[in-house]
DNA sequence: CATGAATGAGTCTTCATTCAT
DNA sequence: TATGAATGAAGACTCATTCAT
């Protein structure tokens, strides 16, 4: 008999998601342009064509793969969405962050990989910038509110803190103890009052 | 009557430049694997036979870009030589760290954009880490001379807190305002004493 | 409806042949190096990008056809695989082999142009060699048992009087009767009794 | 004090030969198409540019190599004109010819794998049947004064003989015993009376 | 005469994408 | 829906040859 429509679209979104796990293996471990689309049809399972029956592209495919990781991310700001920044708040924003890239490195490498390729991924972002203009105006609210002297530069500098240390975990994750840099991080940038 | 060899020597100095120029320019801005020989050896105004008579592969001119970048750098690090870092030479090599990475943009980019490439640079990685590890000692020292509780997670930290302040401002100058930061970095990772 | 795999396969089949005859005719015709991917394209009425579904590379094509014709030279020898070599089986195997020639020039054109290129193709020389090594000991049986001297010699210079032979009809053969040296060669190196 | 124009033949004539040698080395060692007029030059210690002053292009430099070639062995046939072969003389010719193989199998090789090269060859062909022309005169001759049945047949028999054994020794040197094949062919081919 | 920088056409090869089945 | 054969544009690289000095 033939399947509803719900198992239809039940079997399309498993697949998607068989072709991303994928290509994020791949793009992150190989490279962008060093992963062929050959390689990550082999790898889902599925011939070449069907590929295409879900990403347009080999862009889409990337694009649809940052968009899923900036979603999950999205998610850990301001969980309770009352628009304000605890001090609570703001330290398990930090643990969860680190938590984030310790479970899904593979993610994180090809995010960082991808936003310093210029040219194409401009649209990236601006994704990623309307996302975080949000938690940016959090901060800055947050390190007035505790009176730091220049909240918007202290906002920025917390944001390029947390980047690099991404970085060089990603780059190296056995030498760079990132659990330990948790508390180092709230400490120097929480503000504790 | 034919060139002499130190005529020779400085056509092919001056095209070697010429062409590391051009390719450092594209590289930084479009990407390494968007970048084709052919767009370099035209904006370098050559054919794209003579590429090769100056640098075997695209590899080693990207390489031969790091390298020169890498050996620019390593001048920053102690300038005295004496081994020992003083609150001066710190604030002094931020502000060049930072310097640097203002009147250069366009190599740093080039630099975090490889690093991020997986795979094939792992030798690049090699080159720069044997030239961090003599500043990372430095460092260590400093820390611990001032009684930092951690000095090597301190020291780490500082990196990272450089790496990301340098990748932020690489993906968005007129929006991080690069030279504030230097202070905030003296203050917060100078340790006064 | 999807083809199936027995349909994919037939397509391989004859695509890799037509891919096959094109190349053998070239290479033997115009050598192995002057013969250029695109025109064995052409000649076989693909793209060039095909090929390479089929090649991995221009040399793996080069040795699928000696591969193939070595296969078919096999078959020729020592027929009833009873492992002695009869008078009558002598004549036979050179009847046979100046046959094989007169059929199929190109592809003798192209073993004896590959056999003299220098370097790469000694691998295609292991393979030839491990397949005459049988017949050689046959031979050297053959002429043992009818008291010829030295029978190894002989039967070395009845291989390369083939090989000569062969070469200067396929150099000229409308000047070199090989129909009427089938007589005179075994003759000459059959040794009656 | 200025060179005489017998001094500059001189000088010219050294560089050519020098060339030649540099390139009869490498075309037969390495094949004539994977060596490059560079690797020429350079193996010749002159630049590339010079190369031009001698030799128009590699493929005169390759026909100039066996037209040399070529005309050492015609000296090697009747040395002494008289238009008539003799029962020594046969076997001095053979000898002379294996010996020439033996002390110059480079030339010879290349030789042969020019041969086998389509295209090229025809050019050479004709050179080379204008000189073996007459020999082969000499050997009808001959097999005809002796009775032989067929004596065209059997002069070419002969010559294809003469290029299996040479072929045979230049591709396996250590495994076939070219001294001993003089003896051999001499009978064989010799026709006692 | 001598050099090697410079050219440009040509080579092999790859790969995202399309399409007949 | 699913396959993989087929395409074609593009890429890295080579090399005989020319030419300014």
């Amino acid at each position: 008999m033939p399947r509803t429509p719900e198992q239809f679209e039940k079997i399309r979104e498993k697949m998607r998601k068989q072709i991303m796990n994928a290509a994020l293996e791949l793009f992150a471990n190989e490279g962008y342009y060093t992963t062929s689309i050959s390689k990550i049809a082999k790898a889902a399972g599925i011939s070449k064509g069907l590929m295409y029956n879900y990403f347009d592209s080999k862009e889409e495919l990337v694009m649809s793969l940052l968009k899923e990781g900036l979603n999950k991310l999205a998610e850990l700001f301001d969980p309770n969405k009352d628009g304000v920044l605890t001090r609570d708040e703001f330290a398990f924003f930090v643990e969860k962050s680190f938590d984030a890239v310790i479970e899904n490195p593979t993610y994180w490498r090809l995010y960082f990989s991808i936003m310093m390729q210029v040219g194409i991924y401009d649209m990236v972002k601006e994704m990623y910038a309307s996302i975080l203009k949000d938690t940016m105006q959090l901060l800055v609210d947050y390190y007035q509110k505790r009176g730091v002297k220049d909240p918007l530069g202290e906002a920025l500098l917390f944001g390029a803190v947390m980047d690099g240390i991404t970085m060089n975990y990603l780059l190296n994750p056995e030498m760079f103890p990132l659990e330990e840099f948790k508390q180092k991080v709230i400490d120097k940038f929480g503000y504790k009052n």
